[in-house]
Parts: structure tokens; C-alpha cells; sequence
DNA sequence: TAGTTATATAACTATTTAGCTATATAACGA
DNA sequence: TCGTTATATAGCTAAATAGTTATATAACTA
């Protein structure tokens, strides 16, 4: 995973969460992705890019496809994220200095 | 919430995920939010709109502040969403289903 | 080698959006 | 009422992007 723009960012397209749905059941190639999306294949092999962008599928090469599935462990940084906001919302301030120290600081700007 | 499209979107942006995580720590007005960020006040006042917009935090009206903070139910339909690929990527094939089953059919597409 | 299939890339267009400055609104204090 | 403070809105620009069609690449098949 690469960051949370990227993540996010590829989440927030409708038909890339389709895609994500779709793996979510299995491996599938590019033309399989493709078929239940009234969309060319060009624009499926770009939401795909953005997706592997992102860290959130991996690709192998078998003959002349590409087969997409999930990448393992790109959830978790989501989700680790997300427990910030989890844990506010839970009214568990105790923990949320915790979960807040656990996150990556960076340039100056607040926990981005 | 309105929909998952709006509050991925939200979340890509970093100025946003930096409001949503202060705001983790508690209310805060309008300026409060954006003094921490070099950028001018109208900017962070489209961001909070982004954000009660996709319904990730509420706003009251205290005199002529708006405090805002974060929206209690705002997560739990992302969570519902990411738990398909947490599902997956657990090797949970069984339970997939029961996931996939209980989100929102959409028109023809796939689960967005 | 020629044709087909699977995928990627290029070039274009339309839409969205993050920032800005300038200005409007609305409440508060004197 | 006047000036100030808090916030919102309008109008602009630059950048990103989702889709398109046309074309390139690369592997398989006959």
C-alpha cells in the first residue's frame, strides 16, 4: 500500500469497488472484469492500474492475460486509520491518544 | 451517510483526513480547524461541506460559530463495505457470501 | 507467417475539484 | 448603529480523471 490518498481515492470510484467486489470472489482477468461493466476494456485496464496504484490488487502473468486478485495486506492500513475515528465515535478517549501516537507523523500537517 | 462514493471521496483528500482526526479529539469550530493547515479559511469551509456532505461530521449553530465533530453513524456503512474484501482477503469464503448478500443491490452493476 | 485474442497505451473531451481572492451574511460587543 | 468576528458563497484557474476511440504490443493458433 502506498498511501491513503491512493487508497481512498481508488475506492471512491463506484466501478473500481465493483471490481474489488468482484475479486473479492476470486481471481479474474481483465475481459472478465470487463463483461458485467457496459465500459470498454481501456477503461477497465486503467481502473485496474489504479487499483495495483494503490495497493490494493496484485497481477501475474499467465500466457498472454493478466489475472487480478486482492493484495493481502491492503486493507490494514485503511483500517488502521480508520480506527482513529473508530475509537472517537466509541467515546474511548483513553485509547485514542494510543491509536493517534501509533500513526505516521508527517510534514507539520495534522495525522494525514 | 449517503453513500460510499461521497465518503471514500472525502477521505482521499489529506486536509480532510486531517479534520476528520482532529475532530477525533473533539469538537471544533470553523477556525480552530483551520489554523493548523496553511490554507485560507473559504477552503476548510468547502471541506467541512465535503465532509457533512457525505455525511462524515455535523454541524451546530452556537451563536455565530458552527462547531463541528464527527458524525456518530458515519462509519459503520464503510466498515459494512470493507468487510467484504476483510472477508476475502481472510480466506472466509464461506462467510463471503452471507457479506456479499447483505449489501445494497444496485441497478445492474455490481455492488457499489 | 498470418490471424486472433488479451491487454496496454495514446490522445482527446468533459467533468470535477482544490486552492485562491473578493464579497456576502449574520451574530456579537461597544 | 458601527465595527468586528465567524462563516459561507461566488467566481476564477489549474490539475486530476473517467470515459471515449484508435492503435500498439504480445502471446496463442492454425
Amino acid at each position: 500500500m502506498q498511501n491513503l490518498d491512493a487508497a481512498f481515492s481508488a475506492m471512491a470510484d463506484p466501478t473500481r469497488r465493483a471490481i474489488l467486489a468482484r475479486l473479492a470472489t476470486g481471481e479474474a482477468t481483465v475481459m472478465e472484469l470487463a463483461k458485467p461493466f457496459e465500459m470498454t476494456q481501456p477503461a477497465v485496464s486503467r481502473h485496474l492500474k489504479v487499483l495495483e496504484g494503490a495497493g490494493l490488487i496484485l497481477r501475474r502473468v499467465e500466457g498472454t492475460k493478466r489475472p487480478c486478485r486482492l493484495a493481502p495486506a491492503a486493507i490494514s492500513e485503511i483500517d488502521r486509520w480508520l480506527d482513529v475515528l473508530r475509537q472517537a465515535l466509541a467515546g474511548n478517549y483513553d485509547r485514542l491518544d494510543d491509536v493517534l501516537a501509533t500513526m505516521e507523523p508527517r510534514d507539520g500537517k495534522a495525522a494525514g
